[in-house]
DNA sequence: ACCTGAACACCGTTCAAGT
DNA sequence: ACCTGAACACCGTTCAAGT
């Protein structure tokens, strides 16, 4: 006997999908996002979901999209473009996990891809916003691309937190002076 | 009727599984190696796998080791510092997909998570040579930590070949300058 | 428009049983 | 020591059928 929900609103039932979704993948990565399993906790059937997302990787998006912008939310205070650079690379560290996951995904789904390539490209203007006051026009590109470089480099590894910002103050302190 | 191999030795049987899951690996990444369907190919029931490894990131690690020692073989040639921190980076680049999938199989199983630590510390102590040079010893290890995450960053993005080998110059040079 | 139940074609892993 | 066959408990996805 299906029930019907039409008294809520299409946006409120997708809503707690993907706050469910969200959910599972903040304290369990990808391999803890089961469509079968989200279902069961919902209480709906399995195939409920596809009503609101054509393939799981739809459902990942949403939610990792989520996920981000809550991120985003905090925006950086004023300060150096080095101080700026740091605290972003520290808000971004609890995103590497799902960042490494989008990656993956990306390889084998187009949705995924797509994303990947807007969040990349949001990232590099807000860095290359951050470093044009201090580069050379020329060099902005180059610069930029190696400070995002070194930025997801350094929170690939799993170092501790003190190491992670001593490391990347250096490097963007050098990637920052034009070279000699 | 259980066929029983006895007369090929345990290396040889070894060897088989591992390289056919070393080639499904290469050109379909972590996805594409299932146990069942390697056990298909090989002729052999799934659980005949599970005599040689307990577990399928045993496999992952074992394939994954194979494929890593083969690239380590061309060994780099002699040069400046920085023309052969690119080499080694180029020749990392193919190795960049199974890096991920490494790193977040290390978060779900032990063996991948011991695994990476080797391969790593490998790494770095590759670097930390290569770079001894023309670095002062007391700032050889975050310049190592910064090198190592300059190259792992620019790998992970998806950009042309010369754009990373530009990137990766840019960034390398930058960084073995003593700071101002 | 929304949801169910049941099926499909897969997984990784375990285990009693055979040689 | 080595391997099979069959089972277990999962997956993601599809689809006819119901309200």
């Amino acid at each position: 006997v299906p029930r019907n929900r039409a008294d809520v609103s299409r946006e409120e039932k997708l809503d707690e999908i993907v706050e469910a979704a969200r959910d599972r993948l903040v304290d369990g990565g990808y391999s803890a996002l089961s469509v079968a399993d989200l279902a069961r906790q919902l209480g709906l059937a399995q195939a409920a979901i596809y009503w609101y997302f054509p393939t799981k990787d739809h459902l990942l998006v949403a939610a990792v999209d989520r996920i981000l912008k809550d991120i985003l939310e905090r925006k950086p205070r004023r300060g150096t473009a080095v101080t700026r650079v740091l605290w972003f690379a520290e808000q971004l560290h609890e995103f590497q996990d799902l960042r490494l996951t989008i990656r993956e995904r990306a390889a084998r789904a187009e949705v995924v891809a797509a994303f990947e390539r807007d969040v990349v490209s949001l990232f590099r203007v807000m860095l290359a916003n951050s470093l044009s006051e201090c580069v050379g026009p020329d060099q902005l590109d180059d610069t930029a691309d190696a400070v995002m470089a070194l930025c997801e480099g350094v929170l690939l590894r799993d170092i501790s937190a003190a190491h992670r910002r001593r490391v990347l103050k250096l490097g963007v302190e050098r990637l920052l002076v034009p070279a000699s």
